[in-house]
DNA sequence: CAAATATATTGTAAAAAGTACAATAATTAG
DNA sequence: CTAATTATTGTACTTTTTACAATATATTTG
């Protein structure tokens, strides 16, 4: 029993959080700079090793929270990464959980040992520690999944929202173009989004009809996919 | 750095292996019987405690190996447990694979301190310690996925097979009924799958055309969902 | 106020995919 | 030869997907 503590209780676990935020400007990931070792001053994922006495959904939000301020963010786990060098102090396995919100709604203030935190589109990344950008990569293309497997997006978008928009946010996490008017066709028929009879104000230009998610509608169809 | 090292490299993790096995019988699941502590005589996930100085994919298929003596399959992560309390001697994360594999082809051997090892219909498996059931329920939702997803069901038939058993995966796998035209329709328009010209053999009716799987074609095709 | 600019909104036809449904064929066993 | 067993096949209908461009509504500018 002695034997078994020392040749097996003497490794770390972490989380790493790949957060996702929407504005106008398209997709984004949510970075901190690091203000301890390893890596201090890298920009990296917030992420941080968890202590033994906590679950492991419960850690990866306080760690979060810690670092970013961000607090009761709906939080899905990803993947476990473990190769045995990932981590310059030891052997460390880090289990990588994803997050979805709009980047007006919050704002995430640096703390503990994050020395700051910001917003990176997803397209301009800066070279990051461990292996923080296979982690990246991995969460980009669950992210597509999971956008056309469950109904994450609106979780993106203010309350009240118009199709260009739907269609925006769908294109950038997809990568790929659609047809306005198949698109409108499309996700106006799932029955999940419907009218709110007001408009949008203050655009230069023909103000688009304002839409809402019906969440009750949906869990009442069982509606289950993405609306594309 | 040495309080670092005692405040959080004091855990261990662990992998268990779904191993999902298909015969004329139905979907299947491999156990050990436990022969060591905790839960001696148990039937249980052929899992164990990994080594710090191994990678995690490879920990997986040695685990795996050791127990079992299954070699060279194909493992797939599907996601870390770590509740608190989930084992009795610490704090052990578990890190959960799985496997699909045709039964007749694999002799899996009970070793190290594995004392038995048998496979065990999916509608009927015993208690299991640990959070296995909780685990291999959620490897039987992902399976439903991946099936659908990947092209992972000719894992499951020999090499020359007939449409009839690929129908039977399917419905066994999924836990629903196909029409058989229908069934026969769309499977054969996927394009990977080609006649041989051969004919079942000592079958007491009207023997099936053998078909196979097309992987060049698959590859050239770019295929990459289920054929369902 | 007319014109320019900017974005929003809408329909239709054709193709493809999905669905529902039952009769006939080929083999062995008796 | 008959019964039993499983294999194989087609068609009409519905639904979904796809391709494609003209018109509407607002603001800004000259």
């Amino acid at each position: 029993m002695k034997k078994i503590i020392k040749q097996y209780f003497n490794v770390a676990v972490s989380v790493d959080n790949v957060v996702f935020g929407f504005d106008a400007d398209g997709l984004k990931v949510l970075l901190i700079s690091r203000g301890s070792e390893p890596f201090p001053g890298s920009w990296a994922l917030p992420g941080d090793l968890i202590s033994p006495e906590m679950d492991l959904e419960y850690s990866a939000e306080r760690v979060l929270k810690q670092l970013t301020g961000l607090d009761q963010l709906f939080m899905e786990q990803i993947q476990t990464f473990g190769r045995v060098d990932r981590h310059p102090f030891g052997r460390v396995f880090t289990i990588a959980y994803f997050a979805l919100i709009k980047v007006e709604q919050y704002h995430p203030q640096a703390s503990s040992w994050a020395k700051d935190v910001a917003w990176f589109k997803v397209t301009e990344i800066p070279t990051l520690p461990f292996d923080h950008r296979e982690i990246l990569e991995y969460a980009r293309r669950e992210l597509k999944n999971r956008i056309r497997t469950q109904t994450l997006v609106f979780e993106l978008l203010p309350k009240y929202f118009t199709l260009t928009e739907l269609q925006f946010i769908h294109e950038s996490i997809l990568e790929e173009e659609f047809d306005v008017r198949n698109f409108r066709k499309k996700t106006l028929s799932s029955g999940i989004i419907e009218e709110t009879g007001k408009l949008q104000k203050n655009v230069t230009h023909r103000p688009a009809k304002l839409y809402r998610f019906n969440a009750s509608k949906a869990k009442q169809l069982d509606f289950e996919g993405g609306i594309l």
